[in-house]
Order: C-alpha cells, then structure tokens, then sequence
DNA sequence: TTAGAATATAATCATATTATAATAAATAAC
DNA sequence: GTTATTTATTATAATATGATTATATTCTAA
C-alpha cells in the first residue's frame, strides 16, 4: 500500500471524525456561517454545557482546525481549516430560522 | 434550539462519523472510483484483516450507506449514498498508482 | 484586592470503538 | 457427500470517547 496514500487516507479520516460528532459538526457549521464565535454565544443556542463545549473546541484547536483570539476574558474562535469549510459547505444543513 | 436542525445535525454527524475512520474511509474511496469491488479485492489492497474489513464494510452496510450482491461466494459492495460520494469527491484524495 | 464573568481544565465513570482470533455460514467443485 | 473458497459472525480485551461535576484560570471592574 502507497504511503503517502495511506498518511493520507489516515490525514482525512481523522478529519472527518473530528467533523462527525453532533456538537462539533453544529460548532463548525455556525462558525462556517459567521467568521468569529465565542464560547457564550455556542452555549446560548446550543443544547449543551459550557464545559462540554469547551472540551470540544478544544479538541478542535488542538487539531488545527480552529484558532483562537482574546479580547478581555471572552475567547473568539474562527475556522482555520478550509478543508473542513469545504467539506461543510458540501453537504445541505439545514440553517436554523432566528 | 429547532429540532429540525437538531436532528439533520445528529444524521450528518453520524454519515461523517462513519467516514471518519481509516480503512471505512479507504472503502468508500474505492467503491467512489469503481462501481462494485469485493471482499478480496478489497483484503489484497488494504493492510487489514479480513474480519476487520467484513466487521467496517458491515457497519457501511447496517447503515445504508453501501449495498451488496452475491454472485457465487464473492460478494460485490457497491456506494449507496450520494451524500457520502459528494462528500469524498469533494476531498481530495491521492490516487493510488497502480 | 475582591468580586464577578468568561472560559478552561481535571477527574471520573460509563459507554463505544477497535483489532484480533477463532469459528461459522454459504456456495462451488468434485 | 467432502473439500476448498469466500465472506460473515462472535467473543474478547484493549483503548478511546463522551458527559458530568467540580474546580481552576484569566481577565475586568469596582
């Protein structure tokens, strides 16, 4: 088997399982549609703990795929991965009516 | 938050979670480039066993997300998710020299 | 310097996922 | 029938993942 097929069959994979859990596919969709998000913001439409929020973007930031900024104590994340953009963009979610 | 949204979050989550493993992604990159392989085909290019690969391509399979045919003792999967296509066609995949 | 707000971290526990190994099932050829 | 081939299934053990809870950190404002 190919090794660089296969480092990046593997690159992708684990790509695509950081997209595909509930919280972190709806955390990149929302920072998909607007740029700069911050934790409140997350855990105000969102059915889950500011803990567990955290926990994930933090998995997220540590894979690269989001980056973060501060201004005072709040923390405003942004997408950095435009493979993950892409793949985001790719499939129809559905946005949610405000 | 609008249940709707909610649970076209839970179902992609889960289609990307299914793609988000190695060997289930390599799978699904084959049947993306050639219509229908089987088992041993699959076992001769991939650095796994043959149980792990029937174990992944079974999981695809309980989901819907490929189906088979038999012909004689060789069974022949095949990509039955446009989703899933879409979603790989849109990353890009090294292909493998053959 | 204390209080409060925003976010992160750590510990824990339950559950899910995975690979391996062994075995079973289905079919074909004889 | 018996045997060989192909694929599926089961059991198991190791590891990973996830949610919860409690606590810590970082900063601002008074």
């Amino acid at each position: 088997m190919d090794p660089t097929y296969q480092s990046n069959i593997i690159n992708l994979a684990a790509l695509f399982k950081a997209i595909g859990h509930p919280i972190r596919l709806c955390l990149l969709h929302k920072l998909c549609e607007q740029e700069e998000c911050n934790v409140t913001y997350f855990t105000s439409c969102m059915d889950a703990s500011q803990s567990n929020i955290s926990q994930h973007l933090s998995r997220l930031r540590d894979m690269g795929i989001v980056t973060t900024r501060r201004d005072g104590t709040t923390i405003w994340y942004r997408l950095n991965n435009e493979t993950v953009r892409d793949i985001i963009k790719c499939v129809k979610i559905r946005s949610e009516e405000t």
